[in-house]
DNA sequence: GCGCTACTTAGACAAACATCTAATCAGGAG
DNA sequence: CTCCTGATTAGATGTTTGTCTAAGTAGCGC
C-alpha cells in the first residue's frame, strides 16, 4: 500500500473533496471560496515546488524518495524539506516513511480541483473572444 | 474591438504562446520552465486576485470596469489597482481605457496554459492511483 | 549501545508582498 | 479654464516567505 490511502490532509482543511465551487466563470467566486482556494495556488507558485511536483509525478511508480529530489536542486536538504512540507500542508502531496527513506506521492484530487477551476474558464472565454 | 487584440503582454515575458512544456507529468519540468511558470500561479495565488479574475470573467460581455470591481472588496481603490496590475503583468488580463473608465478582460491563453500544465497531471495520476 | 545516514524541526535573516495614505494623471461637465 | 470623478503611481509599513546553519529525530548495521 502506498498511494491507495484515504485522502487525509494533514493540515486543517480538507480540500480533496468534490469541487466546491463554480469554475471561475458563471458565478463570481465568494470571498470564503477564494480564501480557501488561493493557498492551493500559492503552494505551487514557486519554481522549486513546481519542479518538486513534476519530479514526483514523473518518477517511476508515481512516488519519489527525498533523496531522489534533493540532487535536482542547488539547495540544502532543509530547504527541500521545507518546500515538501508546504506542498503537503496544502494537500497536494502525501508522504510515508518506509524504513530509512521517506516517500512522497501526488494527491491527484487537489490538482484536479485546481484544474477544474481555471480550465473551464479558459475554454469558455477562448470561445467568447 | 476589445478582447480581439494581439496577446501583447506588458511585462517582459511572453507567456501566451503555445504550451512550452510537457504537462507536469511525462518529463520533469526544467528549471527555466519552472521559473517562467511559477509567476503565473503566484499571480492567482491570492484571494483578492482570484475573485477579481472571477468577477471579470463573469461580468457581462466578458469585461469589467474597475468601478464594477472595487465594490466587492473591503479594500481601497489603490489596492485593487495594485492587484489588477499584478494580474496584467502576469499576462492574465488586458485592459483598455474607454473615456472615463478603464475596462479589464481575461486573456484566456495564459489561463489555458496553466490549466494544461496541471490538468493532464491530475487526470493521469488519478488513473494510476 | 554506538555510530552512521536520511530527513525534519527550530531559529535567524534578507527579500518580497499586501495594504494603506497622499499625491498624481486622464477625461468629462460646467 | 476650473472642478469633479475615476484610476494609477509613489512611498511607507507590518507581515509573509525562501533560504541558511545548527540541532534534533528515526531507522539501520556493527
Amino acid at each position: 500500500m502506498s498511494k491507495q490511502e484515504l485522502p487525509i490532509i494533514d493540515a486543517g482543511v480538507d480540500v480533496s473533496g468534490p469541487a466546491c465551487c463554480a469554475p471561475l466563470v458563471c458565478e463570481p467566486l465568494s470571498d470564503s471560496e477564494a480564501v480557501e482556494l488561493a493557498p492551493l495556488f500559492k503552494a505551487i507558485a514557486d519554481p522549486v515546488r513546481l519542479r518538486l511536483l513534476s519530479l514526483i509525478a514523473c518518477h517511476e511508480g508515481g512516488e519519489a524518495c527525498v533523496c531522489d529530489l534533493t540532487g535536482a536542486f542547488d539547495l540544502t536538504p532543509p530547504t527541500i524539506s521545507h518546500h515538501l512540507k508546504v506542498l503537503r500542508q496544502a494537500g497536494l502531496i502525501d508522504s510515508e516513511r518506509r524504513g530509512t527513506w521517506v516517500y512522497y506521492w501526488i494527491n491527484p484530487g487537489v490538482l484536479a480541483r485546481m484544474s477544474a477551476l481555471i480550465g473551464p474558464a479558459s475554454a469558455a472565454l477562448a470561445g467568447t473572444a
